[in-house]
DNA sequence: CGACGATATGGAGACAATCTCCACTTGTCA
DNA sequence: TGACAAGTGGAGATTGTCTCCATATCGTCG
C-alpha cells in the first residue's frame, strides 16, 4: 500500500511541512476557510509544490486524519487487552468523545468533508470503524451486550457526535449519549 | 418573522418556480453539484433573479427545508396528542427514519450544508428540535424515561443518522441505532 | 569531484464558479 | 393611461482552483 515510492529527501522534508502546517491548520478550525494558494503559503512551499504532493483538500485532510487514527487505534487495543469487552467497549465510547472534545477543530472539519464527499477519508475512517466493529462483535460474542443491533449503529452515533460540534453544550449531550448507547447495548 | 413583504404578483411567482425546482433537485440529490448559474437556468430565471431571493445557497436550502418541517411538525403534534408520552416519541423516532429514508437525497444535502456552514438552517432545524425536546421533556415529567439525559442527545443522533446516508446498509444501522435510543431511554 | 539525468519546485496565468450592478421590463395604483 | 415603484436578466468583475513548464536541486556514477 505504501511501496514503490523512495520519495527524494528533499520531498519529504517538504511534505512533512505541509502535514504539520495542516495540522495545525486544523487544530485551530481554520483549515477549511483558507484558500488553498494561501495555505502553500503558509506552510512555506509553492502551490505546484502542494498540488504535486496532495492533489485535493481532501487528501491532504487524508494525510492528518490518518496519523490521529493511528493513536486511537493503539487506545482501542489497549483498551481491549485490559478489559471484559463490555468495559472495554464503553471506556472506548468515552475517551473518544474526549478525544473529539480536543480535538474539535478536526472533527468540525472532517466531518463537513465527509459530508459532502462521501469518498475519500475512507481509509483512516474504515480502520477506526473496523476497530469500533470488532469491539462490539467481541462484547456480543461474550454474551456481554445484546445480539440484534450491530455495530454499525454505534459509528453512526459516533458520527453524530463528531458532526454536531457547533451545538452549545455538545459535551453533556456527547456525553448522554454515549450514556443511552451504553444502557442501550445491555442485556436485559 | 414573516411580515413587511407584500411581494409582487408575478415576484411571487418566480420565487416559487424556484423553490419548486429546487426542491426536485433536492430530491434527485443533484442539488449541491449544480452550478448555482445553471440552476438559474434550469429554474426558468436570471441569475440576478435568484440572487435577489436568495442569496446564498443555504438561503434556498433553507425555503426547502422549511416546507418539510412542517410536515414533520403535523406528525410530531398527531402522535402527542394520541399516545402516551414515551410510545409517542418512539414512534416519532421511527417515523423520522422512515423520511429520511425516503427523502434521502434532502437529508444528504441537508447534512452537507449544516456541517460546512453550522448557522443558516437554524430557523427550521430549531423549530424540528423543539419539538423533539419537547416529547423528550414531557416523558420525563411523565417519570416514562430516564431523568438524567437531555433532548439533546436524542438529536445528535438523529443528526448522525441524517449525516451518515453513504453508509451501505444505512436502513438497518438507523433502526438499530433508534432501538438503542429507546432501549437506553427507558427507566430501569 | 564534476557533471548529467532524474526528480522536485514555484508561481504566472488559464480556467471555473460566484456574485454584483444596472439598463430595461413589468405590475400596480390613482 | 401615465408614471413610479418593484422586479428582471445577464454581461462582466471578482475570487478561488488548478495546470504547466522553465528553473533549481538531488544523488549517483565515471
Amino acid at each position: 500500500m505504501d511501496a514503490a515510492k523512495p520519495l527524494r529527501a528533499d520531498a519529504r522534508r517538504k511534505r512533512e511541512a505541509i502535514v504539520a502546517c495542516a495540522r495545525e491548520r486544523f487544530a485551530e478550525g481554520t483549515f477549511s476557510d483558507l484558500r488553498f494558494d494561501d495555505f502553500a503559503g503558509l506552510a512555506g512551499v509553492g502551490v505546484g509544490t502542494l498540488y504535486r504532493h496532495f492533489p485535493t483538500r481532501e487528501a491532504l485532510a487524508e494525510a492528518v486524519f490518518h496519523g490521529e487514527v493511528v493513536a486511537l487505534l493503539a487506545r482501542a487495543r489497549e483498551l481491549r487487552d485490559t478489559l471484559p469487552a463490555a468495559e472495554a467497549l464503553a471506556s472506548f465510547l468515552r475517551d473518544m468523545v474526549d478525544y473529539l472534545d480536543v480535538h474539535r477543530g478536526l472533527a468540525q472539519t472532517l466531518a463537513a468533508l465527509m459530508a459532502t464527499r462521501a469518498s475519500t477519508l475512507a481509509e483512516g475512517s474504515q480502520e477506526l470503524e473496523r476497530a469500533v466493529l470488532e469491539m462490539v462483535d467481541t462484547a456480543t460474542e461474550d454474551g456481554a451486550i445484546r445480539r440484534d443491533v450491530d455495530g454499525g449503529a454505534v459509528m453512526m452515533a459516533l458520527h453524530g457526535i463528531g458532526a454536531a460540534h457547533d451545538r452549545p453544550n455538545w459535551r453533556a449531550e456527547a456525553d448522554g449519549l454515549i450514556t443511552l448507547l451504553i444502557a442501550g447495548l445491555a442485556v436485559r
